[in-house]
DNA sequence: GAAAGTAGTTTCCAAAAGGAAACTATATCT
DNA sequence: AGATATAGTTTCCTTTTGGAAACTACTTTC
């Protein structure tokens, strides 16, 4: 008997393997989460804050991942009209959406590490 | 006026960090997300029916990814007295506790394809 | 005995991701 | 003039990740 090619294929589940594809490719990367979370909480941020702020990321690093949230309107760039010119980076009301996400991720996290810990 | 090292280093931020730290190095990987979403919703399922279930991936991938899951306990592996023997892959109830996470992860991937589709 | 199904492993390779260090450019402070 | 600050970019290199194809090993069905 030849079986047959997929058991799931309504169209929630295909729904939600998009949709976790979609957020992974925004979110994937070393940086992405903290630097979101860190936007999250400290509100205006200049690079070298970040920089400082964000354990052991570089500034190639820091740059590119920078970018990359920009793109996706998830964090603001404004250059400050101050001598010399300051960058200020912050979270757009879009990427505050992310808020739940992150948070049950630390959460998960969080619980993770007690867990380990009592073994 | 030299710059203080950080600004940021209440116990709660590196909580935070560690923690999604933490998380990301046990989910990261391209399918870690669709295999536990996928044994969350079937309940057991054999390799090659998660061959099927989960569209692109190869076999290697998919051994590897179910080894590390089960190295951290968040699926069990049976192997079944059948002829020829069968495998069933099933979630954890500690598994069972990213439900959230992902949850979360889709839900926001569901809002970010209605968002760019709008525009 | 050939085909097809179970459940993988191994090899070989390409692409992506990430990091350290050097460098650019501008401006202020001492 | 030299040190220090802001905000990056560029180059070169290593590591990690991921995939295709071939192969193992056993069993059942036709």
């Amino acid at each position: 008997m030849r079986k047959e090619a997929k058991i799931n294929t309504t169209s929630a589940c295909k729904m939600q393997i998009q949709a976790i594809r979609d957020a992974m490719s925004i979110l994937s990367g070393k940086w992405k989460f903290h630097l979101l979370g860190t936007l999250i909480e400290g509100d205006k941020l200049g690079f070298m804050d970040l920089l400082r702020e964000i354990d052991g990321i570089g500034t190639k690093m820091l740059s590119k991942e920078l970018q990359d949230l920009e793109m996706n309107q998830l964090i603001n760039r404004t250059v400050m009209d101050t001598r010399p010119v300051t960058i200020e980076y912050s979270i757009t009301e879009y990427g505050k959406t992310l808020k739940p996400v992150i948070d049950e991720l630390a959460k998960w996290g969080v619980r993770y590490r007690e867990k380990i810990q009592e073994n």
